[in-house]
DNA sequence: TCGATTGTCTAGCGATGCTAGGATCGAATC
DNA sequence: GATTCGATCCTAGCATCGCTAGACAATCGA
């Protein structure tokens, strides 16, 4: 048994190795550089071992964003329990949020402007990605304020949370204004 | 003269005929589909015809962005300008950029989400470009609020709803509650 | 009427995602 | 220890993509 076994870990390490290098590859040149002949390249492997993997590069993406949603998940949480007070707690949740953004535009664009073949406000909803709408609910059903849905209060705030993300990061909205924007949107919306 | 004339004519019409045709495409079978050769089929003419307009497929995706901004100025002041009060013009601009949002994902998409190669936020930016943001701000700028910069809060709520589009498009948002969404996101941005 | 210019098309390049089929290597059996 | 057999991986190739060079035809000016 212990054969297979070792076979199995690898196949697991080689998997993982096959997102991080993706990841790696999208961060340093962008989504459209990862094709799977350079990914095959950078992993030492032909190209077929990664339908081995994985149905397409699609399924590539999703892996990718299932990792950056837990990733972000972790920094959401981390950020807000370090603060105090449910306003407090918004504003360093909003900042965390747009951080990292802008540190991990190809994660992000994984998780929500490409296609990774993933199921989203359903039952199938891989559970990363549950998750991580549930660290945004933890802090902003706090301040939904009365007779407000939590999860309605979450969905808007969110939505505005990328919205400043995307536009930002496309060039649309200046970037060096995003701070008064973060101190609006939490003063406006935030109900504590 | 005349000659050339009716030439000149004839390129313009053509040009918007590849417009056109490509907006179309994208509306019916998604961005994907518009490729030079699908697209120079529909307009009864060889691919190299379309590089004789635009410098690549970018470009047309940019002409289309341009187009549907604006279409995009005219409907919010069209529905603006048919509203009184300051809260409910802008109850009306928001349900009336989501609506446009949802009723052409293509063109939408061509704006905010593809890569049309047009500049944003600075002097170089297209004219239909920066009015349909003026159009926002028209409306916007009424309920900024005291102390409020008018440009940073129209750019807070424009974030908003383009959150709010494409997270419901895509998907990530259960598409049922927007008229809840778009109350409440009104009623705590909006200080009028 | 003839040469030049303009306009269009055919054909093809390199690159993409993905797959079929053969080679190779290791594990299990005699 | 030799041999079979199955899993694993790679070479080679397909259809399609955006884009372009070069041939061809139609039109214009002289």
């Amino acid at each position: 048994m212990s054969v297979q076994e070792r076979k199995q870990r690898e196949r697991v390490e080689r998997e993982h190795l096959i997102v991080a290098t993706a990841r790696e590859l999208a961060e340093q040149q962008g989504w459209d550089a990862v094709t799977t002949r350079r990914l095959a390249e950078r992993i030492e492997y032909s190209q077929p071992v990664l339908y081995s993997h994985f149905r397409g590069k699609r399924e590539i993406i999703g892996a990718v964003a299932l990792k950056g949603a837990a990733e972000m998940a972790a920094a959401l949480r981390a950020a807000t329990s370090a603060s105090d007070g449910p306003r407090t707690r918004v504003t360093a949740l909003a900042r965390t949020y747009l951080e990292f953004a802008a540190r991990n535009p190809a994660v992000y664009d994984a998780m929500f402007e490409l296609d990774g073949g993933l199921a989203f406000a359903n039952e199938d909803t891989p559970e990363p990605l549950k998750d991580a709408f549930a660290a945004l609910l933890e802090t902003l059903g706090e301040v939904a304020g009365d007779g407000v849905h939590p999860g309605l209060f979450t969905e808007v705030f969110w939505a505005a949370l990328h919205g400043l993300a995307t536009l930002t990061r496309a060039g649309r909205l200046p970037p060096e204004d995003t701070e008064p924007r973060v101190e609006l949107l939490v003063d406006r919306l935030a109900m504590a």
